[in-house]
RNA sequence: GGGGGCGUAGCUCAACUGGUUCAGAGCGCUGCCCUGUCACGGCAGAGGUUGCGGGUUCGAGCCCCGUCGCUCCCGCCA
């Protein structure tokens, strides 16, 4: 009795046609005489009526059905009888009356209920460590498909732009400047490992010099870092990687493929081509180089305003060479001492001395702050920030990267206090990122990205005078504040590359050609020029899913303490494992 | 490494300031009844070491310390 139909197909036009279907017991209504029975396979729900009338050998059976258990029904298909009809499901103008019915595998009770209306979803622990019955639910079916889905599309439209899908190492070398790595030891080379790649960044670009021209793959990628709602040790990046172009090129290929997902994965047209900010705009409008430009509450630059300020908090930030910005939270005057002290700890985390505001309430600016405030400063502020009864204005004045940051924050949490209505796809592509950015702890330049990004080609006369002004040719494609890639144009000349590892970013010699040596050999032999983009792929399906959380695009995810609670793993190994692999544990029991 | 939240029946949660509605509700489960339900309905019932270990107290689900687990955030993620 093979199933010929699943259970989100039957319509009005099968009425009378006999089938088969198999699936799960989604609930049973058992009136005594007739009975009822949800049938749930992955696509959808059918119902099926048992009747004593009818077939009283399969309604007896069916009274002993119960939630989860596997079945196989032969009935015919019928119209529901007048006004019995179910609007809320796509099968339910119809049913299946049985003749027969077979239980091909009863089921403990579960340990949750498979069901996404109801309003109680189990804990997520729970739900990790029965991952496979989580994943009956509706919902979760529904995310693996669309994911499917979109991986499908991905790679069509790829194919159709003549890429070629080429699989690189998951054992590959160490490579310390990046994330922390997943490390696997060797067992036929005592006292060596092999890392889990954190990105097949290197081996892309060989792909280039290898001449495959357009790269793509959806690779799987790990870091040992600690995890985040949009962040698991393993996940997937559509990796891309080309030869001969710049960075339109890279723009045109990406929006393409972002249309033709958001045509697929929800069948809406997004309009093309992005705009493009550059990071220095991005963080003096927003305060993030990854901006939600769904709404507004800008950061407003009033350093100019108060160069002669008696208040010597903004004066003083504006002679040191820092600056004073300001945003204004419309109506949030009505905001409580409380919720200003909550504000003021989260501008501190982020490095702020303090947090000023204004309060416009009844006509009147209360703050702690306003008496040192002249007309002049008053007016221009009121003009600045659009300044209206009910307003709330928060203020940031330090070195400017600070002030980005605490505002870039506070615009996010007010944004959030003030259920700002966020709504629509923006995306954007952020553009002109500073090749380098200086570290104080180690005195010396680091990638703002990595070591591989070319500089724009008018900014490189500044690589050895200047090398905070030099920007990268990378770009960020950024999605309602979400990032969900980047990439960049490479170098692809020897001795520039060799020139920024040591030269620039200081990178002894030696270490230099353990590392890269392999690179810089490459490139010596006829490299074209390239660039490449990675797109997170499981949070482009969480974003498509309309989950803020990609363990729900995830089969199988990990926990918060990277444990897989269905498996139980990590685990610990038998003591004859660790010698093969000359390997000696040093840990507390 | 740091900070916040949570942990009470199989599941989701309640239990005011530590004390006579102090172990409760809904769902699920079990039994009986029920022939047009789809959140089916009715009657009855079972089900608890309040995560674990200490402590304070006349008295702890509630307070304190430790610990484990889940989660969100900071650091980290070239």
């Amino acid at each position: 009795m093979k199933r010929t139909h699943h259970c989100n197909e039957l319509r009005a036009p099968h009425i009378v046609q006999t089938v088969s279907l198999a699936g799960w017991v989604h609930v049973r209504r058992d009136h005594g005489g007739i009975i009822f029975i949800d049938l749930r396979d992955r696509e959808g729900l059918t119902q099926v009526v048992f009747d004593p009338e009818h077939n009283p050998k399969a309604a007896e059976l069916s009274h002993g059905l119960r939630s989860e258990f596997v079945i196989a029904v032969e009935g015919t298909v019928r119209a529901r009888p007048a006004g019995t009809e179910n609007p809320k499901l796509p099968t339910g103008a119809i049913e299946v009356l049985a003749h027969n019915l077979t239980v091909l595998n009863p089921s403990e009770t579960p340990p949750f209920q498979i069901e996404d209306s109801g309003g109680t979803l189990a804990g997520e622990d729970l739900r990790l460590q029965y991952r496979y019955l989580d994943l009956r639910r509706p919902s979760m079916a529904k995310n693996l498909i669309l994911r499917h889905k979109v991986a499908k599309t991905t790679r069509d439209y790829f194919d159709q732009h003549g890429f070629l899908e080429v699989e690189t190492p998951i054992l590959f070398k160490s490579t310390p400047e990046g994330a922390r790595e997943y490390l696997v030891p060797s067992r036929v080379n005592p006292g060596k490992f092999y890392a889990l790649p954190q990105s097949p960044q290197q081996f892309k670009q060989m792909l280039m010099v290898a001449g495959v021209e357009r790269y793509f793959q959806l690779a799987k990628c790990f870091r040992d870092e600690d995890l985040r709602a949009d962040r698991q040790p393993e996940f997937t990046q559509i990796d891309v990687e080309m030869s001969f172009i710049d960075r339109e090129d890279m723009y045109a290929l990406i929006e393409g493929l972002l249309a033709q997902v958001w045509q697929v994965a929800r069948g809406e047209k997004i309009p093309t081509p992005f705009p493009r900010m550059p990071y220095i705009e991005a963080m003096e409008r927003f305060g993030s180089d990854k901006p939600d430009t769904r709404f507004g509450m800008e950061l407003v630059d009033v350093s100019d305003d108060f160069k002669q300020s008696k208040f010597k908090v903004f004066r003083g930030a504006v002679d040191a060479g820092g600056v004073v910005k300001a945003l204004n939270a419309k109506g949030l005057a009505c905001v409580t001492q409380g919720q200003i002290d909550n504000l003021t700890e989260t501008a501190k985390s982020f490095g702020a001395k303090g947090l000023a505001f204004i309060k416009v309430e009844g006509g009147q600016w209360k703050s702690p702050i306003v008496k040192f405030f002249n007309d002049a400063e008053k007016a221009a502020m009121t003009a600045k920030l659009k300044i209206e009864e009910g307003d709330l204005i928060l203020f940031g004045a330090d070195k400017r990267e600070v002030v980005w940051e605490v505002l870039g924050r506070i615009r996010l949490i007010v944004a959030e206090m003030l259920n700002v209505k966020r709504e629509g796809w923006n995306f954007l592509w952020v553009v002109d990122f500073p090749l380098m950015t200086f570290d104080h702890e180690t005195n010396r330049y680091l990638s703002t990205h990595h070591p591989f990004t070319a500089a724009v080609a008018e900014d490189v006369p500044l690589l050895d005078t200047d090398p905070h002004k030099v920007r990268g040719q990378h770009y960020d494609i950024v999605l309602n504040g979400v990032e969900l890639g980047g990439g960049s144009i490479r170098i692809h000349q020897p001795d520039v590359q060799k020139k920024v590892f040591e030269d620039v970013l200081k990178i002894p010699k030696e270490i230099a050609e353990t590392r890269f040596g392999y690179m810089l050999t490459a490139f010596r032999y006829g490299a074209p020029p390239h660039g490449g983009i990675a797109l997170g792929f499981d949070r482009l399906c969480a974003i498509l899913c309309g989950s803020a959380n990609i363990r729900d695009v995830i089969a199988f995810p990990k926990t918060a303490k990277a444990m897989d609670l269905m498996t139980n793993s990590p685990a610990e190994v038998e003591p004859k494992q660790l010698r093969d692999l000359h390997v000696k544990l040093d840990v507390e029991t």
